[in-house]
DNA sequence: ATCTATGCAAAGCTTTTGCAATCGT
DNA sequence: ACGATTGCAAAAGCTTTGCATAGAT
């Protein structure tokens, strides 16, 4: 079928992965943003658009991977390699988990109700101990920014205070 | 700690769930606007906001549940049970899938790295037969709508076509 | 030469919010 | 009464896109 378009190497491009892989030594998964930051200092003008571009180049191309579960804003994670993750409600942050395993794996199924299985997105949602240490009541602080999962609780979270 | 508030009985609220309950027999998972353009044949004159708060409260209450897994537009399901779900990446179309269960669940842990665990959001992703079925490679017609998935990839998607 | 990538600005889409009025308990 | 809820309109936030130019192969 589509081949797909040739993709070319470019001083961005490559300037946006060496962000990624900065960020995969300290294991920390960015947001565009973070990373339009940080490629800025080497490359001032390159602009917005073009990072989310080329991120989802590397992604396309499994370079990296897109951790596109939780609410917005995405994340990007250097280490393409299947593994799970752990993400705060709070402050939205994500985390490697070591040595858990999801059963069953993308690999397991090829089709279920008529859809051809690409692959499996789990991960798993709490609150991290800086979110924790900061009053467990009401502040939201370290990093208002991103609000990770609107208001309401996302998926099986919470329940308990039916009334 | 907080209690929250007393949620009340309105019309507006009863609608909504109401809506939700059509949908959840027929085993859909709509979106936010999908809702409100129901509702709005009950009630014409309720607004968008009111359909998005109401969604937030009945999902905060554990009587529906939100699929804040994937990309946006967020997804609701009127079934609120711990199931597992499968979303076309083409057309952002979700399903239930019957007999799959995921391990470990949300209750088997209540810490990792440091995070208070409050669940596991995990579902497949895939291509829907209506998709599959229209020609594999360009058209994305039947739902353009909803981008599900931004361009690139999620997550442990494709891979593959390196170059 | 051809087709991909870039920058910029504008637009798009989903979701949230401020506020005054209204409704539920 | 008290506080939750509603409508409306505006704002916010993240992401994508059109277009002309520059760059890679």
């Amino acid at each position: 079928m589509g081949s797909g378009p040739t993709y070319r190497r470019t001083r961005q491009r490559d300037a946006v992965l060496s962000v990624l892989d900065r960020f995969r030594a300290r294991r920390v998964h960015p947001t565009t943003d973070e990373v339009y930051v940080n490629v800025r200092r080497t490359l001032p003008r390159i602009s917005l658009a073009t990072v989310y571009r080329n991120l989802d180049v590397l992604a396309a191309q499994g370079i990296i991977q897109k951790l596109g579960m939780g609410c917005s804003p995405v994340r990007f994670d250097g280490d393409p390699s299947d593994h799970v993750h752990i993400r705060c409600v709070r402050c939205g942050r994500v985390d490697d988990l070591d040595g858990v395993h999801v059963t069953p794996s993308k690999d397991d199924a090829t089709t279920f109700n008529g859809y051809e299985v690409i692959g499996l997105r789990a991960e798993f949602v709490g609150v991290c101990d800086t979110c924790r240490m900061q009053h467990a009541g009401k502040s939201r602080t370290h990093n208002d920014a991103h609000r990770p999962c609107s208001s309401g609780g996302c998926h099986a979270a919470d329940q308990g205070n039916k009334n």
